[in-house]
DNA sequence: ACCTGAACACCGTTCAAGT
DNA sequence: ACCTGAACACCGTTCAAGT
């Protein structure tokens, strides 16, 4: 009511911002990623039909959100980068366990990031905001390459491995297929291990 | 009609059957995994209320698909320990390629093996068919390390490796994030490289 | 024993109409 | 410009009723 002079912009100003909030904050309660858009919409406070006014459609939404999941973790690996101070392999472990507790910590918006239910996944995947994730991998191997920390090797495949082991450990992980009675114990840190024998000079 | 006398089981026969395998081939053709009950039904020829006596819900007719896709899955990977006359080395490098090609051949039905969407995949990943995929990647890597092609390490954790790196080979590559442009070429090839210097000895 | 048809509560999406 | 309410075509699931 301080504002210009009593217009409230109708809903509440925002309504796009509101409703990939309360997608994400919905992600995080139920351990499911197959929310729905007109219980975003009700929990937003408005009609099942506002969302359209803002996304052609519910997979654009969930496009979005993904997007919104790639910058949360891209910024939780570059934190890692800047809290490094013991050396390339310290930061290199550190990448790697910030990885895994990211996808720990969100199952389900994991899930969704990869699982291949928003518009058009290989536009989303081609996003800067998704690439830059890979990047951060590749930037770092190239840094430990230069240092004498890697074995010198094309710089994109080792990332692509590193990525792939990741990727890999956190969907088995997710589906409940790492349980120590069928894989044996700690069989995450024995498989980082498997990786690094193959990666370190 | 050559049958008993003209009795022909109100359907024919065996309508679970013919369920799961409509269902199969529904995720064949379309690249999606999101089939609808009705349209199995549909396709199957029967009500949409027919399914419901044969299973409890459409949970656990997905459960049962990827049960069934675990048994393909086991299959193909036994094949080529059956076709497997030059070594060890060659069934190893065997062996992967047949875990990715089926991936390939097979989108949807992988993705919906592992997409958590099953009823109760806990339950599911437990079953023997299930497991049984992943011991043959345990054996095979046990008789690597006696014959001294592989570094000695707990077993199960090398197999855990190799299945992460396989599985996130997979699903990164069914979402297009391993484009070449972005990736480098044969980023698949060069990531199962990298493994294999973690693994061999 | 096995299946059907109607019914219920829900979706995603569209569209004329409201402010 | 932004949102609502009713409407449409679809689902998953249930249940009395049919053969």
């Amino acid at each position: 009511m301080t504002a210009t002079h009593g217009e409230r912009a109708y809903h509440h100003g925002d309504l796009r911002r509101a409703i990939v909030a309360t997608a994400m904050a919905m992600l995080q309660e139920g351990g499911d990623w197959q929310f729905t858009l007109r219980e975003v919409a009700r929990r937003a406070g408005v009609s099942h039909a506002a969302p359209y006014k803002h996304f052609p459609d519910k997979a654009a939404l969930l496009g979005e959100v993904a997007l919104t999941g790639f910058d949360q973790l891209r910024l939780a690996l570059a934190a890692t980068h800047a809290a490094a101070s013991d050396g390339l392999g310290a930061e290199f472990a550190a990448m790697m366990r910030a990885y895994l507790a990211f996808g720990e910590a969100n199952p389900a918006l994991y899930r969704l990031m990869f699982g291949g239910a928003v518009a058009n996944a290989a536009d989303i995947h081609r996003d800067a905001r998704a690439v830059g994730t890979f990047d951060l991998l590749v930037d770092l191997l190239g840094r430990g390459q230069a240092a004498g920390l890697f074995r010198e090797r094309p710089v994109r495949g080792q990332a692509a491995a590193c990525w792939a082991q990741l990727h890999g450990l956190t969907m088995l992980r997710l589906d409940g297929l790492l349980v120590a009675e069928k894989v044996g114990e700690n069989a995450v840190d024995a498989a980082l291990a498997t990786l690094g024998e193959g990666l370190f000079a």
